[in-house]
DNA sequence: GCGAACACGTGAACC
DNA sequence: TGGTTCACGTGTTCG
């Protein structure tokens, strides 16, 4: 039969794109193709934050607009080239993202609760610090613990009304974290 | 068969992944997974390059001379124009003293802890943390909270041999955080 | 033996 | 008509 060998290369050519995606992605967590995928997206959406990121602060000391730019980049999320869609799936023994980090956010009223984990370098409870602040925040608590290379950090922040939203919270924290 | 239905659902969720991959990178050129996953592997390779671009292109300022400075501030401490003293004082029911803000320093072994209080303006928890990663402090724990007007933190840092000394530390802070 | 992950051949749909 | 892509059920391997 043709047909069985026309699928079979078929096969053979996709198992080889998931190879070169394997190749361009770091921390590849798990060797499943699922995780492959999700791994992916994740961390397309990584690079894309830290380009906007460099973008907008490429010239130094606009700082004030930081608010209205995280506006906006919650109102195109998820349609254009803006989108910021993170891994719906599994919060997979992953662990840390590229950078090493791993952040999670949760509304709860008119606050929003942070959680940050990461390894201890380059003063990671400042950089969290100085982001809301950046992004005027009203800080009403923050505890943070470092144990050998290991730091944990949670802080309970005042949101304003039009910005209550998880995803868009966490991209636009993210996006000043990794610098 | 139960076999059937486990690779229903594990088919199912490679689908998905597709579909959010496709959702991260624009220009899918055709609707074939094929051509999706080299396309995504190119977008990859540019997003890096496009990274490696911006950082390239944005200058440094190199920050290192605080550590030298505080240095240089502890020796010539309490003797000419550069003093520094502030509050000596337990801190008091007296409240913020006039620059509104109260520190307390205690040397513990290799480490010191550091309690300040102050009215809760300008990002109090942003500036000690920044201060402190100025001044190149491992810090071990950090724990901040606000209610109304004021504000109460307290951290524990890593002091290097040569500064163990209680005044020296809490003047080079103070200096620090009044900017 | 079970669950997970994969490769395989086959039928169907679409130019 | 082929040529190409997909979904499906099945066999198999591995921990």
């Amino acid at each position: 039969m043709n047909h069985v060998e026309a699928e079979r290369q078929r096969r053979e050519k996709l198992n080889h794109r998931f190879y070169a995606l394997r190749a361009v992605v770091p921390n590849v967590s798990r060797m499943d193709k699922a995780s492959l995928l999700s791994d992916a997206v994740a961390y397309i959406n990584e690079l894309k934050a830290k380009i906007e990121y460099l973008e907008s602060h490429q010239q130094r000391e606009g700082n004030k607009r930081v608010k209205t730019e995280m506006m906006d980049t919650m109102d195109n999320q998820s349609t254009a080239t803006t989108s910021t869609i993170v891994d719906q799936g599994r919060p997979g023994p992953g662990g840390p993202g590229p950078f090493g980090l791993e952040i999670d956010v949760k509304i709860v009223g008119p606050d929003a609760m942070v959680t940050v984990q990461s390894e201890n370098a380059n003063h990671p409870g400042a950089r969290l610090m100085g982001a809301l602040r950046d992004l005027e925040f009203q800080v009403h608590h923050a505890s943070m613990s470092c144990v050998n290379d290991l730091m944990l950090q949670d802080v309970v922040i005042n949101v304003p009304d039009g910005m209550r939203n998880e995803e868009g919270l966490k991209s636009a924290i993210l996006m000043r974290l990794d610098q």
